[in-house]
RNA sequence: GCCCCGAUAGCUCAGCUGGAUAGAGCGCAUCCCUCCUAAGGAUGAAGUCGUAGGUUCGACUCCUACUCGGGGCACCA
């Protein structure tokens, strides 16, 4: 409809400029929008206010002379001039009522757009290292990155998600450590565990598995690694270097095979814990893409060769740099290290080049707030990879913070002492908290209120929503009526005059170009923000007595209900975008 | 020091790529079930849109400086 109007007006512009009444060529790009107010019609549209200047004439004259030129159109009732000179137009009363025809034909498929048909985007998220659980930080990416991808496949996009799998590097080689020494006082050893490795409890899980499964195969006496160490932080010591020394130590006594073994049992263990953990939580992926792998194809070798033929990479103190300075970055950065082993950064250099080399039309990576120092020098080397850095795009999400009992929680990985996702779903349940994490902007800080997240009222954003879900259903159980019976979409909607039923109809309408600007900006909360005002109107409409939907009256009642039916159908195609259940009864 | 995000009603936040009297929820005050789930609804009070300039016919929205919060500046990932 927006199109349309805005047609007629370009019409209207051409003629002027054709007719060359106006000294001037007009130019303008036509915007129509929703008007804000009902005394200003349906749409408005500010072109007259823009054009004023390069048509030396006030803005209202430029108007009349507009609406004089515009074609007749039999979808606008009456165009008005108002204000400074916008033009109001008004959309014919009946056609209001035709949206609830192509809600009812189109189903689940209204609000669907093919924007984009044929376009691949990739969306990467969450990759949270397999070094533990998923806590309540790695939520908010999670829920970011799967509403975006229902999004984006709503515009008409072929969507892949995909989770890259930190399985190489010291992190990992922490984990292997940590596991071992667990295993190691499983067989009674006594030691005091270094502070730097990971004291949760799942790695005393994955020990025990390994215990359990090969006995004492691994056991070294502790006299056997523990001298010539260094002293750990506690002692006043590095953390760093201790842990390392306990690394070299692991891996000399295990030898190649037996460390493989504790690496992967750790790796397996958790990454599918990662994985189940996700899958309860609506999050679903199409492809995980491990950097071990990236090494073992020699990929990384590859890239940094690539970056090295560009003449974007040099040797310095024994290590190799990449020239990140040419790209605006404001230090140069190590791609191998002294040691001779790669960076995080290099592998992510070979990622990178692979994901552009799968073809995707667009790319776009989740990452929380703190990586955000990292954009420059990941664009960097995209750029010297001789690929268009335009095509990545990176959102950076803000960190959430929970609250209970008006305290603020507070978290920490190491320590072994955080919120898992895990048990926030247990404690909120799967749609409040996918809910709550994307209510606010992504780039706004986020509160998530524990109490208010489980309470059931209407102060609970997603009980209030589901509940106008699950009143529709139960009206219709009243009723005895089958939704899909013929007698509620052959109804009458003209039948609907009055301010509440209007208000739905409205808004009913809206739900398309809400989910093209929520895909578009990237930005759930508008579609959640635009599912509590059509809860918020259906409540209201409920309330109020002279809307009882059940009545005598069959053509008021089957009109109603065909309202409140598309009303159902809106919300359950809305919540379906955000992973969020529409319960039939509460 | 440099970089990113934020600053709008007592609180938590919207405000659509500048537009017509700045919106919602909570909280507060008053009211509404012989009525389809009160897990709800209605009405009202409440704002110098962080500060100071600038661009514009028009600025919460754009630009500059500053103030105050949060985060980041590794041969960690």
């Amino acid at each position: 409809m927006q199109d349309q109007i805005a047609k007629l007006i370009s019409t209207a512009i051409d003629r002027l400029n054709s007719a060359g009444s106006i000294s001037a060529g007009l130019n303008a790009n036509v915007q129509v929008t929703r008007s804000k107010d009902k005394t200003h019609g349906d749409f408005a549209c500010n072109v007259a206010l823009q054009l004023a200047k390069q048509a030396q004439m006030p803005p209202r004259e430029l108007a009349e002379i507009l609406l004089a030129n515009m074609p007749e159109a039999p979808i606008v009732a009456k165009i008005e001039i108002a204000g400074p000179g916008f033009l109001n137009f008004y959309i014919q009363e009946n056609l209001h009522g035709e949206v609830l025809n192509s809600i009812l034909q189109q189903q689940a498929n209204y609000g669907l757009a093919n924007t984009y048909a044929g376009k691949k985007v990739q969306i990467e998220f969450v990759s949270a290292n397999p070094t533990g659980p998923l806590h309540v930080g790695h939520g908010r990416g999670a829920a970011y990155g799967a509403t975006i991808g229902n999004l984006l496949a709503a515009v008409g996009y072929d969507v892949q998600r995909e989770y890259y799998v930190n399985d190489a590097g010291r992190q990992i080689d922490i984990l292997s450590a940590s596991v071992w020494l667990r295993y190691l006082e499983l067989c009674d050893e006594k030691f005091t565990f270094p502070s730097n490795a990971y004291q949760g409890d799942y790695v005393w899980d994955i020990a025990a598995t390994l215990h359990r499964e090969h006995g004492d195969k691994y056991l070294h006496a502790t006299k056997e690694w523990m001298f010539d160490l260094p002293s750990d932080e506690p002692q006043g010591g590095d953390k760093e270097i201790y842990i390392d020394t306990i690394i070299q130590k692991t891996k000399a006594l295990l030898d190649e095979d037996g460390y493989e073994i504790f690496t992967n049992c750790a790796l397996e263990t958790i990454t599918n814990d990662i994985k189940d953990d996700l899958e309860l939580f609506g999050v679903h992926y199409d492809n995980w893409f491990s950097e071990k792998s990236l090494v073992t194809s020699n990929k990384v070798q590859a890239a940094l060769k690539i970056l090295d033929e560009n003449g974007y990479s040099y040797i310095k103190d024994q290590a190799v740099w990449f020239r990140s300075t040419d790209f605006g970055d404001e230090k140069d950065r190590v791609l191998v290290r002294a040691n001779g082993t790669h960076t995080y950064f290099a592998s992510d250099i070979a990622y990178h080049l692979d994901k552009y080399q799968r073809g995707f039309d667009r790319l776009i990576n989740i990452w929380g707030a703190d990586h955000h120092g990292y954009i420059t020098r990941i664009k960097a080397a995209v750029e010297a990879l001789g690929k268009d850095p335009k095509a990545l795009q990176i959102q950076l999400v803000q960190f959430a913070n929970l609250y209970k009992g008006g305290e603020k929680l507070a978290m920490s990985t190491r320590s072994g002492e955080f919120v898992t996702l895990r048990e926030l779903r247990k404690q909120v349940g799967k749609d409040a908290a996918r809910f709550f994490y994307v209510m606010r902007k992504h780039e706004q800080h986020l509160d998530f209120d524990l109490d208010l997240a489980t309470s059931q009222s209407k102060d609970n954003p997603v009980y209030y929503v589901q509940y106008a879900h699950a009143r529709i259903c139960s009206i219709f159980e009243q009723a005895g009526v089958d939704m899909q019976d013929k007698s509620i979409s052959d109804a009458d909607s003209e039948q609907l005059s009055n301010e509440h039923e209007k208000t739905i109809l409205k808004l009913l309408s809206q739900y398309p170009e809400n989910v093209s600007a929520a895909a578009e900006k990237l930005s759930p909360h508008i579609l959640v923000n635009y599912l509590r005002e059509v809860a918020n109107a259906l409540h209201s409409f409920y309330n109020e007595k002279e809307n009882q939907v059940l009545m005598d009256d069959i053509a008021l009642r089957n009109a109603r209900l065909k309202l409140i039916y598309a009303t159902k159908i809106v919300i359950n195609n809305g919540l379906t975008l955000l992973d969020v259940s529409s319960p039939q009864k509460m």
